[in-house]
DNA sequence: GTCTATAGTAAGATAGAC
DNA sequence: GTCTATCTTACTATAGAC
């Protein structure tokens, strides 16, 4: 910062290029994690693609797992405020039966989905770190508390395997909503689910 | 085989040690991969426990890898000669319905989890080579394939839907089976399953 | 087919200067 | 915080005796 800097490409290392740091050496191994899936990608590529060094990398992330958990941390919250915002919408528009409020959250998790394929397969096409998929299933049980209180289930056998087919078929057409080429054929696979869950929601209640 | 045999642990390698080898390879990986998880086992550990030799493991699996995928072989295969003859039986019973049916496999698949759910944790808790992710989706994909057929489902989104739905209820309540500590533990949660497929295919059908 | 010994390589992780 | 150089480990692969 004592001399006139060199032509780099990038902020030459004001205070805290802290925030930059990260965000472009997630992004580097995001495009890398897509492209080559998450073994077959070195922490020397993604230091190479972010113009960024092995050092900061370590700093920032602990290790080449901690890029693959930040990732999904990233993409799980930007989910989670789609379903949030969409149920407070349903609400604000004077929607209370339970059912219809998870229909609401559904189809803004499933759409949201489907813009962020690409990514979204990184999680669960299973090439992550090890420890991944601990992780995951421990998601998928704290999404089960939620939809239980969501749903306003019962805490019995039949309120909670009611809670579970419902959270499953969300999380099936997930991954089919990612699998789809198509906007189309994605509304399709959504508009399915939403049938499914009021069909199977009306013949529980 | 010319003389007397000194008193070595294993067969003293007469015409053919090879299945002895596979064999005793294979079961030492098995009891570390379990104790240590895979990632945390190496292949002089394995070789060590086995009393084998890296260059036999190289000759008969390939890799490492190799070991991981024959154990998931193994496991899958005795897994789908369970349900293959719970649904002979089934018919051979005068069952004709296809829920029915699938429902007798559900149960045979989930009891033979429970019975080998040590070996069955190696795979679903998810510490295994590069590349096994992809197989396990492989399988069920192959899964769903078969279910379809099973099912008599239409080829439309409801149709898949409801296969794919049907298909993680029995994946998931394996998970479930997985984790359970008593017999009675894993029948309660085999019982709600049967339960779940019925009713899920009574309000879908 | 089986085994020992060993060379080669790749990649994750760390140390320490700046 | 950033970076380079380096360390360490562990898997891969092969040669060659039995």
């Amino acid at each position: 910062m004592q001399e006139s800097e060199p032509a780099g490409r990038r902020t030459p290392w004001k205070w805290g290029r802290t925030d930059e740091t990260q965000r472009v050496l997630l992004d580097a191994a995001l495009e890398l994690f897509i492209e080559r899936g998450y073994s077959s990608t070195s922490v020397e590529d993604v230091v190479q693609r972010a113009d960024s060094s092995v050092g900061s990398l370590y700093h920032h992330f602990g290790n080449k797992s901690g890029l693959f958990f930040a990732l999904w941390e990233r993409w799980r919250e930007s989910q989670e405020s789609l379903v949030e915002a969409a149920i407070t919408d349903a609400r604000g528009a004077g929607e209370s039966r339970a059912l219809a409020l998870y229909t609401a959250g559904a189809r803004a998790y499933l759409l949201g989905g489907w813009l962020s394929r690409a990514t979204g397969r990184l999680f669960f096409d299973h090439d992550g770190p090890p420890g991944f998929g601990r992780n995951l299933r421990a998601s998928y049980h704290e999404w089960l508390r939620q939809n239980t209180i969501l749903l306003e289930a019962a805490d019995d056998p039949v309120g909670r395997l009611t809670v579970s087919v419902l959270t499953a078929i969300v999380a099936e057409a997930n991954r089919e909503v990612m699998a789809c080429r198509t906007r189309k054929e994605a509304d399709r696979v959504i508009d399915a689910t939403a049938a499914m869950i009021e069909r199977l929601g009306a013949a529980t209640a």
